[in-house]
DNA sequence: GTCCAGGGGTATC
DNA sequence: GATACCCATGGA
């Protein structure tokens, strides 16, 4: 059993604000599925305690590397998201594994966290023999109709296939545009699951995915009426610009905790 | 029974 | 390039 200090950190609003969802809570102790290891970490106060992963992995899981300041500071200019960052108050966003996290929002559309999670649940007990299922190893499509993934079943069987780990090391190497543009060629991956991937695994902290909360917490925040999906990103980018990830899961958090 | 959900693909205009 | 409709499923 080891523990780290953290200031400003919220391990409940960070695992329960609908980014990640491989994970259980147990009498305090969050046992989280993160590729092939599984941990278990509670929070203390200003402590982590954390077991069954490294001080620097953990590290690098939570974005405890970050200057999380500048985040808040940023963010606070905007008196209309004060409500929000003060509700969401130690959210982090997570540094996911981006296999893991585009089988997770490609089990996403259309869809609702509850059934996201035992989509996921289901897939690593099928395929994963507990860990989380390596690309490549989801082929068996009796198996794989366990998961009850619906119509996103196709999307997972070819992807299996299309991407591995090398793919999303270049994927790395590659700006927002680029990288959009390659993980939107890819089967049930569109826009928005693209810009989740992007956000949640490949480090694009820019990125204002939009989806129904959203859109509706947008345009009850800053418009009174209905805008459109590429309008509200183009306002999250100029409002918010680099930092426009982490004001998009304040306020999807807070929204839906309404 | 009806509506909704971290949407994408396709046809149609 | 925008918009409309379909897609499986389960919880509210």
């Amino acid at each position: 059993m080891r523990r780290i200090f953290i200031r400003d950190f919220s391990l409940e609003h960070t695992m329960e604000s609908g980014q990640y969802f491989a994970y259980s809570l147990t009498e305090g102790w969050y046992t989280i599925l993160h590729r092939n290891i599984t941990f278990r970490v509670r929070q203390e106060g200003d402590w982590l305690r954390y077991e069954g992963i490294g001080r620097d992995a953990l590290v690098d899981f939570f974005r405890l590397d970050e200057d999380h300041n500048t985040v808040l500071e940023a963010l606070g200019k905007d008196v209309k998201l004060r409500e929000a960052l003060s509700y969401c108050r130690g959210l982090r966003l997570l540094r996911q594994d981006p296999w893991q996290c585009t089988v997770g929002f490609v089990c996403s559309q259309n869809s609702n966290i509850p059934r996201i999670k035992q989509n996921i649940t289901s897939l690593t007990q099928n395929f994963g023999d507990g860990m989380f299922p390596m690309p490549g190893s989801i082929v068996d499509k009796a198996k794989l109709q366990e998961a009850r993934l619906g119509y996103r079943e196709k999307y997972l069987l070819a992807l299996n296939t299309l991407v591995d780990d090398d793919y999303f090391k270049h994927l790395k190497t590659l700006n927002y545009e680029e990288a959009k543009s390659a993980l939107m060629k890819l089967p049930g991956i569109g826009s928005k699951v693209a810009d989740c991937i992007l956000l949640f695994s490949l480090d694009k902290l820019s990125t204002f995915p939009v989806d129904v909360w959203i859109k509706r917490v947008v345009e009850e925040l800053y418009f009174n009426e209905e805008k459109t999906m590429n309008e509200i990103i183009a306002f999250a980018s100029s409002k918010w610009g680099e930092h426009a990830g982490y004001a998009q899961q304040y306020l999807y958090h807070w929204r839906r905790q309404q």
